[in-house]
DNA sequence: ACTGCCAACATTGTCGACAATGTCAGGTGT
DNA sequence: ACACCTGACATTGTCGACAATGTTGGCAGT
Protein backbone atom coordinates (compact mmCIF):
# COMPACT_ATOMS: atom_id res chain seq x y z
CA UNK A 1 0.00 0.00 0.00
CA UNK A 2 2.64 2.70 -1.32
CA UNK A 3 3.35 4.16 -4.15
CA UNK A 4 5.13 2.09 -6.32
CA UNK A 5 8.16 4.17 -6.70
CA UNK A 6 8.90 3.85 -3.57
CA UNK A 7 9.61 0.26 -3.67
CA UNK A 8 12.67 -0.69 -3.44
CA UNK A 9 13.86 -3.73 -5.76
CA UNK A 10 13.35 -3.51 -9.36
CA UNK A 11 12.16 -6.65 -10.91
CA UNK A 12 12.07 -6.88 -15.07
CA UNK A 13 8.49 -7.04 -14.80
CA UNK A 14 8.88 -3.46 -13.43
CA UNK A 15 10.61 -2.23 -16.40
CA UNK A 16 8.87 -3.02 -18.78
CA UNK A 17 6.15 -2.35 -16.91
CA UNK A 18 7.38 1.48 -17.21
CA UNK A 19 8.29 1.29 -20.67
CA UNK A 20 4.86 -0.01 -21.94
CA UNK A 21 3.06 2.43 -19.70
CA UNK A 22 5.07 5.12 -21.34
CA UNK A 23 4.51 3.83 -24.65
CA UNK A 24 0.69 3.48 -24.59
CA UNK A 25 0.39 7.11 -22.74
CA UNK A 26 2.55 9.02 -25.61
CA UNK A 27 0.43 6.68 -27.95
CA UNK A 28 3.32 4.81 -29.46
CA UNK A 29 1.64 1.92 -29.17
CA UNK A 30 -1.67 2.98 -30.64
CA UNK A 31 -5.42 3.17 -28.09
CA UNK A 32 -7.79 0.37 -29.25
CA UNK A 33 -5.07 -1.48 -30.89
CA UNK A 34 -4.48 -5.29 -29.92
CA UNK A 35 -1.90 -6.16 -27.59
CA UNK A 36 0.23 -9.55 -28.53
CA UNK A 37 1.86 -11.06 -26.06
CA UNK A 38 4.63 -12.94 -28.16
CA UNK A 39 5.40 -9.97 -29.35
CA UNK A 40 5.99 -7.30 -26.64
CA UNK A 41 8.10 -10.46 -25.48
CA UNK A 42 10.55 -10.81 -28.44
CA UNK A 43 10.79 -6.96 -28.38
CA UNK A 44 11.78 -6.42 -24.73
CA UNK A 45 13.50 -9.46 -24.74
CA UNK A 46 12.02 -11.38 -21.86
CA UNK A 47 9.82 -14.13 -21.22
CA UNK A 48 5.98 -13.86 -21.40
CA UNK A 49 5.87 -14.48 -17.47
CA UNK A 50 7.43 -10.58 -16.29
CA UNK A 51 5.55 -9.48 -19.56
CA UNK A 52 1.95 -11.01 -17.70
CA UNK A 53 3.09 -9.31 -14.86
CA UNK A 54 3.09 -5.80 -16.03
CA UNK A 55 -0.10 -6.89 -18.27
CA UNK A 56 -2.34 -7.45 -15.06
CA UNK A 57 -0.69 -4.21 -13.86
CA UNK A 58 -1.82 -2.44 -17.01
CA UNK A 59 -5.07 -3.33 -16.40
CA UNK A 60 -5.16 -2.43 -12.94
CA UNK A 61 -4.69 1.22 -13.87
CA UNK A 62 -7.34 0.72 -16.77
CA UNK A 63 -4.68 1.23 -19.58
CA UNK A 64 -5.82 -2.04 -21.27
CA UNK A 65 -8.50 -4.36 -20.91
CA UNK A 66 -7.91 -8.05 -20.78
CA UNK A 67 -10.51 -10.99 -21.89
CA UNK A 68 -9.54 -14.12 -20.35
CA UNK A 69 -8.55 -16.47 -23.56
CA UNK A 70 -8.99 -13.99 -25.92
CA UNK A 71 -6.25 -11.52 -25.21
CA UNK A 72 -5.43 -7.62 -24.59
CA UNK A 73 -6.81 -4.63 -25.98
CA UNK A 74 -5.34 -1.16 -24.90
CA UNK A 75 -8.14 1.22 -23.72
CA UNK A 76 -9.95 3.61 -26.67
CA UNK A 77 -10.27 7.12 -25.70
CA UNK A 78 -14.24 8.55 -25.60
CA UNK A 79 -16.31 11.11 -24.40
CA UNK A 80 -17.90 8.55 -22.07
CA UNK A 81 -14.31 7.52 -20.27
CA UNK A 82 -13.23 11.40 -19.99
CA UNK A 83 -16.45 12.23 -18.81
CA UNK A 84 -16.32 9.05 -15.98
CA UNK A 85 -12.51 9.71 -15.42
CA UNK A 86 -13.58 13.29 -14.48
CA UNK A 87 -16.36 13.16 -12.23
CA UNK A 88 -14.54 10.48 -9.94
CA UNK A 89 -10.91 12.94 -10.33
CA UNK A 90 -13.88 15.87 -9.32
CA UNK A 91 -14.60 13.81 -5.96
CA UNK A 92 -11.40 12.44 -4.93
CA UNK A 93 -9.20 15.04 -5.26
CA UNK A 94 -11.88 17.10 -3.41
CA UNK A 95 -12.06 14.47 -0.67
CA UNK A 96 -7.93 14.58 -0.68
CA UNK A 97 -7.51 18.21 -0.81
CA UNK A 98 -10.23 18.40 2.31
CA UNK A 99 -8.06 15.93 4.24
CA UNK A 100 -4.98 17.48 2.89
CA UNK A 101 -6.27 20.37 5.15
CA UNK A 102 -6.36 18.26 8.16
CA UNK A 103 -3.27 16.09 7.62
CA UNK A 104 -0.57 17.90 6.00
CA UNK A 105 2.48 18.87 8.08
CA UNK A 106 3.43 23.09 8.39
CA UNK A 107 6.53 22.09 6.22
CA UNK A 108 4.83 20.08 3.78
CA UNK A 109 2.67 23.06 2.97
CA UNK A 110 5.66 25.40 3.00
CA UNK A 111 7.78 22.72 0.37
CA UNK A 112 4.23 23.34 -1.63
CA UNK A 113 4.31 26.82 -1.76
CA UNK A 114 7.97 26.82 -2.42
CA UNK A 115 7.16 24.41 -5.75
CA UNK A 116 4.58 26.69 -6.41
CA UNK A 117 6.76 29.94 -6.58
CA UNK A 118 9.73 27.83 -8.58
CA UNK A 119 7.05 26.96 -11.19
CA UNK A 120 5.79 30.60 -11.70
CA UNK A 121 9.52 31.90 -12.44
CA UNK A 122 10.25 29.26 -15.04
CA UNK A 123 6.79 29.14 -16.81
CA UNK A 124 7.27 33.11 -17.13
CA UNK A 125 10.90 32.50 -18.08
CA UNK A 126 10.09 29.45 -20.84
CA UNK A 127 6.80 31.25 -22.31
CA UNK A 128 4.88 28.68 -24.35
CA UNK A 129 7.00 25.46 -22.97
CA UNK A 130 4.37 23.72 -21.51
CA UNK A 131 6.39 20.62 -20.53
CA UNK A 132 7.10 22.23 -17.63
CA UNK A 133 3.42 23.12 -16.76
CA UNK A 134 2.52 20.13 -17.28
CA UNK A 135 5.06 18.50 -15.08
CA UNK A 136 4.24 20.90 -12.35
CA UNK A 137 0.60 20.61 -12.57
CA UNK A 138 0.82 17.21 -12.15
CA UNK A 139 3.47 17.31 -9.52
CA UNK A 140 1.54 19.69 -7.38
CA UNK A 141 -2.08 17.20 -7.48
CA UNK A 142 0.83 14.49 -6.48
CA UNK A 143 1.88 16.49 -3.50
CA UNK A 144 -2.29 17.38 -2.36
CA UNK A 145 -2.94 13.73 -2.98
CA UNK A 146 -0.13 12.51 -0.73
CA UNK A 147 -0.85 15.14 1.73
CA UNK A 148 -4.43 13.49 2.32
CA UNK A 149 -2.65 10.31 4.30
CA UNK A 150 -5.13 8.14 2.84
CA UNK A 151 -3.24 5.42 1.63
CA UNK A 152 -6.38 4.09 -0.13
CA UNK A 153 -7.27 7.57 -1.89
CA UNK A 154 -3.61 7.87 -2.74
CA UNK A 155 -3.36 4.27 -4.53
CA UNK A 156 -6.13 5.06 -6.49
CA UNK A 157 -5.07 8.00 -7.63
CA UNK A 158 -1.65 7.65 -8.16
CA UNK A 159 -1.44 4.77 -9.31
CA UNK A 160 -4.92 3.66 -10.96
CA UNK A 161 -6.13 7.38 -12.43
CA UNK A 162 -3.63 9.18 -12.99
CA UNK A 163 -1.88 7.16 -16.14
CA UNK A 164 -5.05 7.55 -17.59
CA UNK A 165 -5.83 11.02 -16.92
CA UNK A 166 -2.46 12.06 -18.39
CA UNK A 167 -2.92 9.32 -21.30
CA UNK A 168 -5.84 12.00 -22.10
CA UNK A 169 -3.88 14.94 -21.68
CA UNK A 170 -1.14 13.78 -23.93
CA UNK A 171 -3.08 12.04 -26.63
CA UNK A 172 -5.19 15.38 -27.21
CA UNK A 173 -1.95 17.35 -27.35
CA UNK A 174 -2.93 19.41 -23.95
CA UNK A 175 0.55 21.43 -24.27
CA UNK A 176 0.04 24.71 -23.52
CA UNK A 177 -3.50 26.05 -22.39
CA UNK A 178 -4.79 27.21 -19.22
CA UNK A 179 -1.33 28.36 -18.19
CA UNK A 180 -1.57 31.40 -16.24
CA UNK A 181 -5.39 30.72 -14.66
CA UNK A 182 -4.12 26.53 -13.70
CA UNK A 183 -1.43 28.69 -11.39
CA UNK A 184 -3.82 31.00 -9.61
CA UNK A 185 -6.08 28.34 -9.50
CA UNK A 186 -3.38 25.86 -7.32
CA UNK A 187 -2.14 29.20 -5.82
CA UNK A 188 -6.06 29.11 -3.97
CA UNK A 189 -5.95 25.90 -3.49
CA UNK A 190 -3.07 25.96 -1.33
CA UNK A 191 -3.64 28.77 0.34
CA UNK A 192 -7.02 27.36 1.69
CA UNK A 193 -4.99 23.99 2.72
CA UNK A 194 -2.33 26.75 4.69
CA UNK A 195 -5.49 28.64 6.11
CA UNK A 196 -6.68 24.59 7.15
CA UNK A 197 -9.95 25.14 5.39
CA UNK A 198 -10.85 21.83 3.94
CA UNK A 199 -14.12 22.76 2.50
CA UNK A 200 -12.85 25.37 0.79
CA UNK A 201 -10.05 23.59 -0.77
CA UNK A 202 -12.36 20.83 -1.63
CA UNK A 203 -14.04 23.62 -3.65
CA UNK A 204 -11.66 24.91 -5.24
CA UNK A 205 -10.34 21.88 -6.20
CA UNK A 206 -13.35 20.80 -7.64
CA UNK A 207 -13.71 24.15 -10.04
CA UNK A 208 -10.01 23.43 -10.93
CA UNK A 209 -10.55 20.17 -12.19
CA UNK A 210 -13.96 20.50 -13.55
CA UNK A 211 -12.49 23.65 -15.50
CA UNK A 212 -9.50 21.57 -16.47
CA UNK A 213 -12.32 18.99 -17.98
CA UNK A 214 -14.17 21.32 -20.08
CA UNK A 215 -10.83 21.98 -21.39
CA UNK A 216 -10.50 18.36 -22.63
CA UNK A 217 -13.86 18.28 -23.75
CA UNK A 218 -13.46 21.23 -26.30
CA UNK A 219 -9.98 19.61 -27.70
CA UNK A 220 -11.49 16.23 -27.79
CA UNK A 221 -15.08 17.34 -29.50
CA UNK A 222 -13.11 19.08 -32.02
CA UNK A 223 -10.35 16.06 -32.72
CA UNK A 224 -13.43 14.19 -33.24
CA UNK A 225 -15.56 11.52 -31.29
CA UNK B 1 -14.01 -2.56 -17.44
CA UNK B 2 -16.73 -4.89 -16.08
CA UNK B 3 -17.92 -6.70 -12.98
CA UNK B 4 -15.44 -10.27 -12.88
CA UNK B 5 -18.60 -11.82 -12.53
CA UNK B 6 -19.74 -11.45 -16.17
CA UNK B 7 -16.54 -12.27 -17.65
CA UNK B 8 -17.54 -15.72 -19.01
CA UNK B 9 -14.66 -17.92 -19.44
CA UNK B 10 -13.24 -19.30 -15.57
CA UNK B 11 -9.54 -20.03 -15.49
CA UNK B 12 -7.94 -21.74 -13.09
CA UNK B 13 -6.96 -18.60 -11.42
CA UNK B 14 -10.24 -17.22 -10.82
CA UNK B 15 -11.49 -20.13 -8.93
CA UNK B 16 -8.43 -20.03 -6.87
CA UNK B 17 -8.92 -16.35 -6.69
CA UNK B 18 -12.29 -16.82 -5.54
CA UNK B 19 -11.54 -19.31 -3.02
CA UNK B 20 -8.75 -17.50 -1.10
CA UNK B 21 -10.58 -14.38 -1.24
CA UNK B 22 -13.34 -15.98 0.79
CA UNK B 23 -10.56 -17.45 3.24
CA UNK B 24 -9.16 -14.29 3.69
CA UNK B 25 -12.31 -12.19 4.21
CA UNK B 26 -13.59 -15.17 6.56
CA UNK B 27 -10.32 -14.88 8.83
CA UNK B 28 -9.45 -18.61 7.27
CA UNK B 29 -6.29 -17.45 6.97
CA UNK B 30 -5.39 -15.10 9.36
CA UNK B 31 -4.89 -11.37 8.87
CA UNK B 32 -1.37 -10.21 8.86
CA UNK B 33 -0.05 -13.77 8.25
CA UNK B 34 2.43 -14.52 5.63
CA UNK B 35 1.19 -15.82 2.18
CA UNK B 36 3.87 -18.97 1.24
CA UNK B 37 3.31 -19.50 -2.59
CA UNK B 38 4.59 -23.48 -2.65
CA UNK B 39 2.15 -24.02 0.72
CA UNK B 40 -0.93 -22.22 -1.42
CA UNK B 41 -0.08 -23.81 -4.47
CA UNK B 42 -0.18 -27.64 -2.63
CA UNK B 43 -3.01 -26.57 -1.28
CA UNK B 44 -5.06 -25.77 -3.80
CA UNK B 45 -3.17 -28.38 -6.30
CA UNK B 46 -2.18 -26.07 -9.03
CA UNK B 47 0.88 -24.43 -10.41
CA UNK B 48 2.28 -20.96 -9.14
CA UNK B 49 1.55 -19.77 -12.52
CA UNK B 50 -2.15 -18.83 -11.76
CA UNK B 51 -1.54 -18.41 -8.26
CA UNK B 52 0.52 -15.80 -9.21
CA UNK B 53 -1.97 -13.84 -10.82
CA UNK B 54 -4.21 -14.82 -8.19
CA UNK B 55 -2.33 -13.12 -5.86
CA UNK B 56 -1.91 -9.82 -7.95
CA UNK B 57 -5.66 -9.12 -8.19
CA UNK B 58 -5.69 -10.43 -4.42
CA UNK B 59 -3.08 -7.22 -4.43
CA UNK B 60 -5.65 -4.94 -6.88
CA UNK B 61 -8.51 -5.58 -3.87
CA UNK B 62 -5.85 -4.53 -0.97
CA UNK B 63 -6.59 -8.25 0.81
CA UNK B 64 -3.25 -8.69 0.57
CA UNK B 65 0.27 -6.82 0.58
CA UNK B 66 3.54 -7.60 -1.89
CA UNK B 67 6.74 -6.49 -0.92
CA UNK B 68 9.25 -7.52 -4.66
CA UNK B 69 11.36 -10.46 -3.20
CA UNK B 70 9.97 -10.89 -0.09
CA UNK B 71 6.53 -11.94 -0.09
CA UNK B 72 3.12 -11.35 0.39
CA UNK B 73 1.02 -11.07 3.58
CA UNK B 74 -2.42 -10.66 4.40
CA UNK B 75 -3.35 -7.12 4.96
CA UNK B 76 -4.10 -6.19 9.13
CA UNK B 77 -7.31 -4.51 10.19
CA UNK B 78 -6.65 -1.28 11.87
CA UNK B 79 -8.77 1.85 13.30
CA UNK B 80 -7.14 3.83 10.57
CA UNK B 81 -7.43 1.57 8.06
CA UNK B 82 -10.92 1.36 8.60
CA UNK B 83 -11.11 4.88 8.96
CA UNK B 84 -9.32 5.61 5.17
CA UNK B 85 -11.62 2.69 4.18
CA UNK B 86 -14.56 4.41 5.24
CA UNK B 87 -13.72 8.18 4.50
CA UNK B 88 -13.48 7.03 0.60
CA UNK B 89 -17.29 5.08 1.04
CA UNK B 90 -18.70 7.48 2.40
CA UNK B 91 -17.16 9.98 -0.44
CA UNK B 92 -17.70 7.36 -3.20
CA UNK B 93 -20.82 5.90 -2.36
CA UNK B 94 -22.13 9.62 -2.14
CA UNK B 95 -20.99 10.24 -5.81
CA UNK B 96 -23.07 6.61 -6.70
CA UNK B 97 -26.02 7.71 -5.11
CA UNK B 98 -26.40 10.83 -7.07
CA UNK B 99 -24.97 9.22 -10.50
CA UNK B 100 -27.71 6.64 -9.88
CA UNK B 101 -30.51 9.47 -9.48
CA UNK B 102 -30.05 10.56 -12.63
CA UNK B 103 -28.81 8.07 -14.59
CA UNK B 104 -31.26 4.29 -13.24
CA UNK B 105 -34.07 3.31 -15.31
CA UNK B 106 -37.34 3.46 -14.22
CA UNK B 107 -37.53 -0.13 -14.30
CA UNK B 108 -34.27 -0.36 -12.22
CA UNK B 109 -35.84 1.75 -9.48
CA UNK B 110 -38.56 -0.51 -9.29
CA UNK B 111 -36.73 -3.72 -8.96
CA UNK B 112 -34.57 -2.38 -6.35
CA UNK B 113 -37.87 -1.13 -4.68
CA UNK B 114 -39.27 -4.48 -4.80
CA UNK B 115 -35.93 -6.16 -3.38
CA UNK B 116 -36.48 -4.18 -0.52
CA UNK B 117 -39.70 -5.29 0.26
CA UNK B 118 -39.24 -8.96 0.04
CA UNK B 119 -35.77 -8.28 2.32
CA UNK B 120 -37.88 -6.65 4.79
CA UNK B 121 -40.53 -9.18 4.73
CA UNK B 122 -37.43 -11.92 5.25
CA UNK B 123 -36.04 -9.99 8.18
CA UNK B 124 -39.21 -10.13 9.91
CA UNK B 125 -39.71 -13.63 9.07
CA UNK B 126 -35.91 -14.57 10.67
CA UNK B 127 -35.72 -12.03 13.46
CA UNK B 128 -32.10 -12.23 14.41
CA UNK B 129 -30.84 -14.36 11.42
CA UNK B 130 -28.38 -11.78 10.15
CA UNK B 131 -26.72 -12.99 7.53
CA UNK B 132 -29.84 -11.89 5.12
CA UNK B 133 -29.53 -8.49 6.78
CA UNK B 134 -25.51 -8.79 5.86
CA UNK B 135 -26.34 -10.10 2.27
CA UNK B 136 -29.32 -7.64 1.46
CA UNK B 137 -27.61 -4.82 2.60
CA UNK B 138 -24.79 -5.67 0.17
CA UNK B 139 -27.26 -6.18 -2.46
CA UNK B 140 -28.16 -2.99 -2.12
CA UNK B 141 -25.45 -1.26 -2.50
CA UNK B 142 -23.97 -2.64 -5.41
CA UNK B 143 -27.54 -1.99 -6.84
CA UNK B 144 -27.14 1.77 -6.29
CA UNK B 145 -23.29 1.48 -7.19
CA UNK B 146 -24.27 -0.16 -10.52
CA UNK B 147 -26.74 2.20 -11.00
CA UNK B 148 -24.29 5.21 -11.31
CA UNK B 149 -22.93 4.05 -14.61
CA UNK B 150 -20.01 5.19 -13.76
CA UNK B 151 -17.09 1.79 -14.88
CA UNK B 152 -14.47 3.24 -12.82
CA UNK B 153 -16.48 4.59 -10.40
CA UNK B 154 -18.18 0.38 -10.19
CA UNK B 155 -14.63 -1.28 -10.18
CA UNK B 156 -13.26 0.63 -7.64
CA UNK B 157 -16.06 -0.11 -5.01
CA UNK B 158 -17.25 -3.52 -6.34
CA UNK B 159 -14.04 -4.72 -7.45
CA UNK B 160 -11.11 -3.22 -5.17
CA UNK B 161 -12.77 -1.92 -1.92
CA UNK B 162 -16.15 -4.06 -0.92
CA UNK B 163 -13.94 -7.00 -0.37
CA UNK B 164 -11.92 -5.17 2.37
CA UNK B 165 -15.51 -3.70 3.81
CA UNK B 166 -16.86 -7.24 4.16
CA UNK B 167 -13.33 -8.60 5.27
CA UNK B 168 -13.79 -5.79 8.71
CA UNK B 169 -17.51 -6.84 8.64
CA UNK B 170 -17.06 -10.55 9.04
CA UNK B 171 -14.01 -10.72 11.17
CA UNK B 172 -15.61 -7.94 13.62
CA UNK B 173 -18.39 -9.94 14.28
CA UNK B 174 -20.75 -7.67 12.52
CA UNK B 175 -23.82 -9.75 12.51
CA UNK B 176 -27.05 -8.53 13.51
CA UNK B 177 -27.08 -4.83 14.85
CA UNK B 178 -28.58 -1.97 12.93
CA UNK B 179 -30.92 -4.09 11.40
CA UNK B 180 -34.25 -1.99 11.16
CA UNK B 181 -32.60 1.24 11.40
CA UNK B 182 -30.47 0.39 8.17
CA UNK B 183 -33.51 -0.67 6.80
CA UNK B 184 -35.29 2.77 6.85
CA UNK B 185 -32.03 4.40 5.76
CA UNK B 186 -32.05 2.20 2.59
CA UNK B 187 -35.84 2.98 2.43
CA UNK B 188 -35.02 6.87 2.28
CA UNK B 189 -32.23 6.41 -0.16
CA UNK B 190 -34.43 4.57 -2.50
CA UNK B 191 -37.16 7.36 -2.67
CA UNK B 192 -34.32 10.00 -3.04
CA UNK B 193 -33.41 8.43 -6.09
CA UNK B 194 -36.76 7.81 -7.49
CA UNK B 195 -37.84 11.61 -6.72
CA UNK B 196 -34.40 12.02 -8.88
CA UNK B 197 -33.19 14.28 -5.91
CA UNK B 198 -29.19 13.64 -6.35
CA UNK B 199 -27.97 15.72 -4.00
CA UNK B 200 -29.91 14.45 -0.96
CA UNK B 201 -29.51 10.95 -1.98
CA UNK B 202 -26.07 12.07 -2.17
CA UNK B 203 -26.16 13.15 1.57
CA UNK B 204 -28.45 10.01 2.67
CA UNK B 205 -25.77 7.72 2.04
CA UNK B 206 -22.88 9.39 3.88
CA UNK B 207 -24.33 9.31 6.62
CA UNK B 208 -25.65 5.96 6.50
CA UNK B 209 -21.98 4.89 6.10
CA UNK B 210 -20.76 7.07 8.83
CA UNK B 211 -23.31 5.50 10.76
CA UNK B 212 -21.90 2.23 9.93
CA UNK B 213 -18.66 3.30 10.23
CA UNK B 214 -18.98 4.04 14.04
CA UNK B 215 -20.77 0.76 14.27
CA UNK B 216 -17.59 -0.98 13.29
CA UNK B 217 -15.35 1.08 15.25
CA UNK B 218 -17.45 1.14 18.30
CA UNK B 219 -17.15 -2.85 18.11
CA UNK B 220 -13.33 -2.76 17.05
CA UNK B 221 -12.49 -0.75 20.15
CA UNK B 222 -14.16 -3.36 21.84
CA UNK B 223 -12.36 -6.44 20.40
CA UNK B 224 -8.64 -4.47 20.98
CA UNK B 225 -6.54 -2.29 18.83
C1' DA C 1 -23.61 -16.75 -54.05
C1' DC C 2 -24.35 -17.48 -49.33
C1' DT C 3 -24.37 -20.13 -44.95
C1' DG C 4 -22.51 -23.44 -41.89
C1' DC C 5 -19.01 -26.72 -40.60
C1' DC C 6 -14.18 -28.04 -40.04
C1' DA C 7 -9.42 -28.17 -39.70
C1' DA C 8 -5.01 -25.70 -39.24
C1' DC C 9 -3.11 -21.87 -36.97
C1' DA C 10 -2.12 -18.40 -33.47
C1' DT C 11 -2.72 -16.96 -28.83
C1' DT C 12 -3.48 -17.50 -24.04
C1' DG C 13 -3.30 -20.48 -19.77
C1' DT C 14 -0.59 -23.68 -17.14
C1' DC C 15 3.31 -26.33 -15.82
C1' DG C 16 7.91 -27.77 -13.88
C1' DA C 17 12.73 -26.36 -13.50
C1' DC C 18 16.38 -22.99 -12.96
C1' DA C 19 18.35 -18.43 -11.48
C1' DA C 20 18.39 -14.58 -8.34
C1' DT C 21 17.33 -12.73 -4.10
C1' DG C 22 16.24 -12.67 0.77
C1' DT C 23 16.38 -14.99 5.39
C1' DC C 24 18.34 -17.05 9.26
C1' DA C 25 21.24 -19.98 12.11
C1' DG C 26 25.83 -20.85 13.42
C1' DG C 27 30.39 -19.49 14.03
C1' DT C 28 34.14 -16.14 14.72
C1' DG C 29 36.42 -12.13 16.48
C1' DT C 30 36.56 -8.45 19.69
C1' DA D 1 28.28 -11.22 25.83
C1' DC D 2 27.57 -8.84 21.67
C1' DA D 3 28.14 -7.61 16.83
C1' DC D 4 29.40 -9.06 12.46
C1' DC D 5 30.27 -12.20 8.82
C1' DT D 6 29.21 -16.39 6.34
C1' DG D 7 27.09 -20.07 4.25
C1' DA D 8 23.12 -23.13 3.74
C1' DC D 9 18.23 -22.89 3.14
C1' DA D 10 13.78 -21.20 1.60
C1' DT D 11 11.27 -18.13 -1.28
C1' DT D 12 10.46 -15.32 -5.19
C1' DG D 13 11.47 -14.09 -10.14
C1' DT D 14 12.16 -15.82 -14.71
C1' DC D 15 12.37 -19.07 -18.37
C1' DG D 16 11.02 -22.38 -22.15
C1' DA D 17 7.69 -25.98 -23.35
C1' DC D 18 3.11 -28.02 -23.36
C1' DA D 19 -2.06 -27.91 -23.01
C1' DA D 20 -6.38 -25.54 -23.72
C1' DT D 21 -8.92 -22.16 -25.94
C1' DG D 22 -10.12 -18.75 -29.70
C1' DT D 23 -9.68 -17.40 -34.38
C1' DT D 24 -9.51 -17.72 -39.38
C1' DG D 25 -9.56 -19.42 -43.89
C1' DG D 26 -11.32 -22.89 -46.93
C1' DC D 27 -14.54 -26.33 -48.27
C1' DA D 28 -19.12 -28.53 -48.88
C1' DG D 29 -23.90 -28.22 -49.18
C1' DT D 30 -28.00 -25.85 -50.33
Amino acid sequence: MQHPSLRAPITAADRVLLEIQRAIVEGEIAAGSKISEPELARRFDLSRAPLREALARLERCHLIERIPNAGARVVKLSTQGLLSLYQLRETLEGLACRLAAEHMADSEIAELRALLDQHLSTQRVREGESYYQEAGDLDFHYRVILGSKNAYLINILCDELYYLVRMYRVQLGMNGPRVSRAFDEHKAILNAIANRDGELADLLMRRHIAASRRNIEKQLEQTGT
